[in-house]
DNA sequence: GAGCACTGC
């Protein structure tokens, strides 16, 4: 049943009308009551085409003053803090504060002597507002008793940044000197807490809002500084760092060198619902650790929040419980005995088994048999056994969130053309709904996005001047950034904004002033397929939580309303959440990162969702080959090193193979290597004119050899530029900002090789055929099962597999027909296609398989 | 003669 929407100008008595409607009352069946219509059409709830001699009758009462209550809008993180403008250099919070904030005046004696501290104490009160504060001392209390506390809150809780601080006074949370096990020496453990974030912007804006209110300075700025962040490419803590914001990387980095997380007293998992590969491994090692000996950490318990928006609490308590589970074989007897509690979680552990088969059973028919989750634990420690026998080991706290309600209306058919429906329901909004209150459409990709653009420009072309003005701002990743902060900027008076965007705006950005929500429920996804090695990007139908998520982004600020583009029954049918990233990707790397931190026995791995076996031994296998596991499955000394790298494991591989001696072109491969680690740096051109200018411009830089040294020498002369590199990419089509994020990756990637005393200082090479060959041997070290031959038909196929694959049209190497190719990647979109290729012989490449 | 959602070290 279709909801009836009555909308009314606030405050007037009129109902607002469609400027082309009949009545005031509009039924969102129009939008696929149409859908057999051309987009031609004038349809009720568009307005006539420019070109079309339709008069646009009705009118809008008193649209004038409508956006006098208008927002502005200012660039927020996906945790709704807003950025300020001293972001990237970060420092100097003071100088930030919005003079219109209220200070308190009962303490301007102090704020006078530290304006850090003013600007805490001004913090204050909203901190205590914010729902978790009612919490506090249950979060308390639960980490005082057990290990492990499962936190489930809602956005806009303010968890993420209270928790830290309302754990960092803890007794248990300070460094204590304790004698390790094996070694005679003391050591400090404890005293820092940690927070884990799937994103940069999330760990940097957290930590400086964490700062602020703790009136504390940021990061490196002062060695007195309490709260610090550590991402890619900015270190920022000191001496004195009590609260430490990390992304996953950098934890799982951070474990490297030290497994036992020796520095934290508590770590923090955020965004666990987000489920990207690197939480899975955090949550592994995490209920490792905590049900572990803890001989590493001196008997010190490691305390654990886990941080969730969806309530998969349960889930997460047995998984976390069952750590402590003795395993019933492998177990000293006397151990067995020290914890009468097994038969109590024997239930848990079973019906969590069973419903894990059935998850995997359910996507891969023929599974293996059933592989025994319970890491053979020695002992739980010390804590767990005294506390109360029928009390689990963890604690849980649910966090009522803060959001304004959000009305959902569905079509009450299913759509057929989702492009076309957004664009009837952004109009019917348009019309309808009074001012202000953006709108944020959710469409699958770049091409959508560009469709949709186009048509509501047109259209809106065609609107009575009574009519507010529409202003249309797309939104994806791979946009300029300049465009991207189009989104970000108040709108002109009387004037909409539409944004058009991909799931970018459903957690990595958040825009505000949005009220209404147009999800079509689709969106592109990656999936690995193990068996041939292939990657696939396609269209799919959005999980629950996402529609959930996507619905969420219209009620941040006020009661909102979402318009679902499909029918309630398809939501009813959906995925309940997302298919974990872990189940549907490429483990190799994955399995070299448990290596390298001392996971040997993969298969008894703790996952929260475990991976086919196919797909781990698959992985197993690539690692192998690639020389990083050893005959028994050890990790090698160059696996060691792989895991070091901030790269994937093949072009780890080609990194070190680089420095040997009879090879050495380690300058040249990081250069290539940091293009291949980059979003595409040559610009996607749309009309032919421009297409022709652009390979007339980069003539210079193409090599017959193929992309690899075509980005060798993209990246050479770029770096040669010295007076305004970014006059150089546009003069060459290259985009700026990938290959700053070019230069990002090398200077890290230069920096590594110079320790290790691989990279020498050398002044860049004339690229000659012997050094192209050399570099292209180089590449098949870690890429020769990327390769093709040419076939007397005039196709490729795939040496490994024996796959039909076709040269992507983004390469040099488009329509060329050489002896055999070596490529970089294997997609699948429309066909099989390989990507970032080059020409190579068969000889070499039969010498790097060791045939 | 095709087209790439989004993170991260």
């Amino acid at each position: 049943m279709p909801e009836r929407v009555h909308k009314y100008l606030d405050g007037g008595s009129k109902p607002m009308k469609s400027a082309t409607t009949r009545d005031n009352e509009v039924t969102i069946d129009r939008l696929s009551g149409s859908k057999k219509r051309k987009r031609e059409h004038i349809d009720d709830n568009l307005p006539a085409r420019p070109h079309s001699n339709a008069p646009s009758s009705g009118s809008l009462a008193s649209v004038e003053g409508l956006s006098k209550g208008f927002k502005p809008t200012s660039l927020t993180s996906a945790k709704g803090y807003e950025l300020q403008p001293q972001l990237t250099n970060g420092s100097t919070t003071q100088q930030s504060l919005p003079k219109s904030r209220p200070g308190p005046n009962i303490l301007a004696n102090q704020s006078i002597r530290s304006p850090l501290k003013a600007r805490a104490n001004a913090l204050w009160p909203l901190r205590k507002a914010l729902p978790v504060w009612s919490h506090a001392s249950e979060i308390r209390q639960g980490l005082r008793i057990k290990d492990i506390i499962l936190l489930v809150g809602e956005t806009g809780s303010g968890k993420s940044t209270q928790v830290p601080q309302i754990l960092a006074g803890e007794p248990w949370c300070k460094s204590r000197p304790v004698t390790l096990e094996n070694a005679r020496q003391t050591v400090n453990v404890g005293g820092c807490i940690a927070i884990t974030e799937p994103r940069r912007v999330a760990a940097t804006t957290l930590a400086r809002r964490v700062a602020e209110e703790m009136g504390t300075p940021l990061g490196s700025s002062s060695p007195a500084s309490k709260v610090g962040y550590s991402v890619r490419f900015n270190n920022s803590t000191s001496p004195c760092t009590k609260i430490k914001f990390l992304t996953e990387g950098m934890f799982l980095q951070e474990m490297l060198r030290d497994p036992w997380l020796k520095q934290y007293s508590a770590v923090i998992v955020d965004e666990v619902h987000e489920r990207g590969v690197n939480v899975d491994l955090i949550l592994g090692f995490m209920r490792n650790i905590a049900a572990g000996r803890l001989e590493g950490r001196g008997g010190i318990p490691l305390k654990v929040a886990v941080m969730s928006a969806t309530a998969e609490m349960e889930r997460l308590g047995n998984f976390f419980e069952e750590g402590y589970v003795p395993s019933s074989n492998g177990v000293d007897p006397e151990e067995n005995k020290s914890d009468g509690s097994e038969s109590e979680w024997s239930g848990i552990t079973s019906s969590d088994e069973e419903r894990g088969t059935a998850d995997s059973q359910g996507k891969q028919p023929d599974q293996l048999p059933h592989i025994n989750e319970k890491q053979p634990k020695k002992s739980p420690h010390a804590n767990g056994g005294q506390s109360e026998k029928s009390c689990a080991h963890v604690a849980t706290c649910h966090i009522e969130g803060r959001q304004f309600p959000v009305t959902i209306n569905y079509t009450p058919e299913p759509v057929q053309d989702f492009v076309n429906a957004a664009l009837r329901t952004t109009f019917k909004i348009h019309y309808q709904e009074p001012m202000p209150g953006d709108v944020l459409v959710f469409l699958t990709g770049q091409e959508t996005v560009e469709s949709l653009e186009s048509l509501v420009n047109e259209y809106a072309l065609g609107m009575s001047r009574d009519v507010p003005k529409m202003l249309v701002l797309p939104l994806f990743a791979a946009l300029p950034q300049a465009a991207q902060q189009r989104v970000f900027q108040p709108a002109p008076p009387r004037t909409r904004k539409i944004i058009l965007a991909t799931n970018i705006a459903e957690t990595s950005v958040t825009v505000s002033g949005v009220r209404f929500v147009i999800d079509c429920g689709k969106a592109k996804i990656k999936q690995f397929r193990t068996r041939i090695g292939l990657d696939s990007l396609l269209v799919k139908s959005i999980s629950k939580s996402a529609a959930i998520q996507r619905k969420g982004r219209a009620g941040r600020e006020a009661a909102g309303q979402c318009y679902r583009l499909y029918t309630e029954q398809s939501y009813l049918d959906l995925e309940p959440s997302n298919t974990p990233e872990i189940l549907r990707c490429d483990l190799s790397h994955a399995i070299l990162t448990m290596k390298a931190r001392g996971i040997d026995d993969i298969i008894n791995f703790p996952f929260l969702d475990r991976p086919p076996r196919e797909a781990l031994e698959k992985a197993l296998m690539q690692l192998y080959q690639l020389g990083a596991l050893t005959d028994t499955g050890a990790i090698s000394e160059i696996g060691q090193q792989m895991a070091t790298l901030p790269l994937t494991v093949s072009l780890g591989r080609v990194l070190i193979a680089a420095a040997e001696p009879e090879l050495d072109c380690v300058s040249e491969v990081i250069d290539i290597i940091s293009c291949l680690s980059v979003e595409n740096i040559f610009l996607n051109l749309t009309s032919e004119e421009k297409k022709e200018e652009a390979q007339l411009a980069r003539r210079e830089l193409y090599r017959r050899e193929g992309d690899h040294l075509t980005l060798l020498m993209t990246v050479q002369a770029y770096a040669a530029e010295n007076a305004d590199r970014k006059a150089w990419a546009e003069r060459h089509f290259v985009s700026h900002r990938a290959m700053q994020a070019v230069m990002d990756v090398r200077k890290q990637l230069r920096a590594q090789c110079q320790q290790s005393k691989s990279l020498k200082g050398k002044t860049p090479r004339q690229i000659t055929p012997e050094l192209a060959t050399s570099l292209l041997k180089c590449f098949l070290k870690g890429f020769a099962t990327n390769s093709a031959r040419l076939m007397p038909d005039g196709s490729y196929k795939t040496i490994v597999g024996n796959q039909t694959v076709a040269i992507h049209p983004s390469s040099g190497l488009f329509g060329k027909k050489v002896e055999a190719i070596m490529y970089n990647e294997f997609v699948f979109t429309t066909k099989s296609y390989a990507r970032g290729v080059s020409t190579v012989q068969m000889d070499w490449i039969g010498g790097a398989l060791g045939v």
